[in-house]
DNA sequence: GTCTATATACAGATAGAC
DNA sequence: GTCTATCTGTATATAGAC
């Protein structure tokens, strides 16, 4: 499992971009399939189930936010200003996983929906020591929630209302006078 | 059209509950006709088809949300406090409306995101007036879109990080400070 | 206006060839 | 390890009786 073969990592790469800019309702076997560049019984070779797809995409998230964390903590601009300024960079693996895993959850997947919560107290620990109080804590948390659900919402086309550049770092700004 | 019949109108309850409270994967034809007290073919008389039960919740929505913005002006505790206090009391018709539209958004139904993102318009128009600068006025649509999001993945059992109460007054407090 | 019965399509999953 | 072919269940939608 230490390095697992390229194809079975390129199924669940295209399972993760199926359910990002389709839906859970356009992440079908047959479609993640197709992208992945295998047959319908290829991909069941590698994942027995659809379920075993979902479970292993909820694992690389877990995966993926310890690694964050951790960066998160050694980041210079300090650890509030890092995760909000990650909260929007909808580009790396973490955000990817996020938010395939949000568009499971609100399809039903109750497990995505428990996986994204742990996830978010992970985040919520790390955080705790940084802010004045608990207020401030979840306010950090908040803002960090809605850029996440403007990513999620953010179908294909439609280009959410995230900021970018200087409003980006005016709202870190604001958030981090809020904070601590 | 100005007074619906009761049965179309239980209809559109119901598959609004069934997005709610079992995601769009969950809301069936069958389900909603069931939950509704009718059948299948009677749901398909008030609603010719999955698309337009769809259409009558988003415009539901629309609806909900230009009567909400008007109490919003008009509360007393203040515009930025109202908006984000009714943020989290996910009860009102308006808010279920939402996490509702959510769910379809996140299947992949793009006319649910793009209404969606008309109700933060919406909101973000009735806001700037009562807010510091922008970045201020993105600082309180990220709160509320944050409460939302929790809101949104909270299915059924599990109880999202909802803050109520005391901790919900502290919040409005920290946000209205921050944000003018 | 509401029902039953049925048509059509497609999802997830299995079997077995190569 | 990957393929084709096929089975089974279920979702949306239609037809037509009452």
């Amino acid at each position: 499992m230490s390095r697992p073969p390229r194809a079975k990592e390129s199924v669940l790469d295209a399972f993760e971009a199926a359910l990002i800019d389709g839906g859970a309702r356009g992440a079908t076997m047959d479609a993640v399939a197709a992208a992945a560049g295998v047959s319908k019984g290829g991909l069941l070779y590698h994942y027995a189930s659809k379920d075993a797809l979902e479970s292993a995409l909820l694992e690389r998230m877990r995966r993926l936010v310890d690694i964050d964390v951790e960066d998160m903590l050694r980041s210079p601009e300090g650890v509030v200003a890092a995760f909000v300024r990650t909260s929007v960079q909808t580009g790396s693996a973490l955000d990817r996983a996020i938010i395939a895993a949000s568009r499971l959850a609100q399809a039903g997947h109750t497990g995505a929906s428990a996986a994204l919560r742990e996830v978010r107290d992970v985040w919520e620990a790390a955080l705790r020591p940084h802010t004045r109080d608990e207020t401030a804590l979840q306010l950090v948390l908040l803002v960090s929630d809605g850029l996440y659900f403007n990513s999620a919402l953010a179908t294909g086309a439609l280009p959410g209302p995230i900021p970018h550049g200087a409003e980006l770092d005016a709202l870190i700004a604001l958030v981090e006078r809020a904070a601590r």
